[in-house]
DNA sequence: AAAATAGTGTCTCTTAGACACTATTCC
DNA sequence: GGAATAGTGTCTAAGAGACACTATTTT
């Protein structure tokens, strides 16, 4: 592996070995009134770790083609769904000796909101032999995920739940334009409870969050007025939570 | 996942070039009303990358002596200030081509709150020349610091600062026993205003944040009732903000 | 008594939540 | 008109902010 002795006294001390690096993104959509996560089958070859189990999405950073974090993580995004311009937000890191066979090892995981309409067939890629959309129920997934991944997936579900309760993160999952009532829906789908209709309308319309567009949206019903996100990717921070909880 | 590898097909793969990978801690402490951060001064022999600049306390992941991450981060936060069991929070990572001379490296941030009688004279350590406390002004420090260090800096102090207004977390930069007052002031020197004291203490004290000891904290005037953290590690969070803003 | 800080009470304003009401479409 | 969903108005409760007030110590 990496050399570049250090030892001489004076001169440029590097380590002589280096984590392992790797990008994972916990990608996630709405389908079917249900918030699923994309999970990779990793490769059934003798000498790969986990062979056979389910992943999140990810790998190596390559140091030729990612300029920095985000781009790697950008390029595997692409590589599996196709998506170019998704909500992408940096989960954190988790690094240590065990969590690989391969040695020690750094993994830096980011989460991707995507729209409904974009979430159409992942595609599997080098190392991974599947790919698909999983449901999330109350407390993750049922499959077994490979390496300290579940533990990366509840972290990065819990993030995404307590900060849909103060911003505006549920937009990204929808497409461009959509009603108050789809982004209520939308909250409520990744909160897993209702909300009150009046309040919240009240709380999205007193922000800069949404504008609307010259268009309804027609149903067997009364027409509902379209939106779009005023801007198309920084999520709106509420200055209170939905619901208070007790003291 | 990314081959790039030792090719042999059907081989575990892995890639041929690894980042650096770096620890880097914020530290920051109260010192004379001021909020501060530790800066150690880089070696000045010829070839380390931005010899004399300040820099955050942090350094090389050791694969032998650091478990993970969390504990790299401890160790690098012992070796300067000799405390051992502070506020330890990830901030996130830093990682591409350019950041570092020395090639495509990864720096994962902790920041760190020590409580102001632990804050005693910080110690200079392996490629590094000195270390002080540098006080933190409205937008920062006064020096330029080495490598992206600045942005870095300026990030942990925004997530504290953003975090202060709904948690608990100017408690950790107190003595183990304080005073209602000394509390809000210390609120009031990260969020650099002041707070109402009603309004205060009828928020801290309807938490489970802290709970009183039986002793008094004596002066020239009524003493002041002493309390102490209910539980020493995890931070309470707020349903609202201080204050709050514009819609 | 004066100085100084600790600690409380009261009033107002904002906003969430509950819930009932009205509005507009398709059938 | 009925079904269905869009969208509004009204009332209440909780908590923040402002601010004045009381309490308890030292000097």
């Amino acid at each position: 592996m990496k050399k570049k002795s250090t030892a001489r006294p004076g001169e440029p001390s590097l380590p002589l070995l280096r984590p392992l690096s790797t990008v994972d993104v916990a990608i996630f959509t709405v389908r079917a009134d249900r918030l699923h996560v994309l999970l990779v089958q990793r490769n059934d070859e003798p000498g790969e770790p986990c062979p056979g189990q389910w992943a999140l999405a990810g790998g190596f950073v390559d140091v030729d083609k990612d300029e920095n974090l985000e781009a790697c993580a950008l390029r595997k995004l692409r590589e599996k769904t196709g998506v170019t311009s998704p909500y992408l937000e940096q989960l954190g890191c988790w690094g240590g000796k065990s969590r690989d066979p391969r040695g020690w090892s750094v993994t830096h995981v980011y989460f991707a909101l995507i729209p409904t309409d974009a979430a159409t067939k992942p595609v599997s890629g080098a190392n991974t032999t599947g790919a698909k959309w999983e449901p999330i129920s109350k407390h993750g997934v049922k499959e077994a995920l490979a390496f300290d991944h579940e533990q990366i997936l509840t972290a990065a579900i819990t993030r995404l739940r307590n900060k849909v309760e103060y911003t505006s993160l549920p937009a990204f999952l929808l497409p461009r334009e959509f009603t108050l009532s789809e982004l209520q829906h939308s909250y409520e789908i990744v909160l897993g409870r209702k909300l009150e209709k009046s309040a919240f309308r009240t709380r999205v319309l007193s922000t800069e969050l949404v504008t609307p567009v010259p268009r309804f949206k027609e149903g067997p019903n009364r027409p509902a007025q379209l939106y779009r996100l005023k801007s198309a990717n920084s999520p709106v921070f509420f200055q209170r939570t939905f619901k208070p909880a007790e003291g």
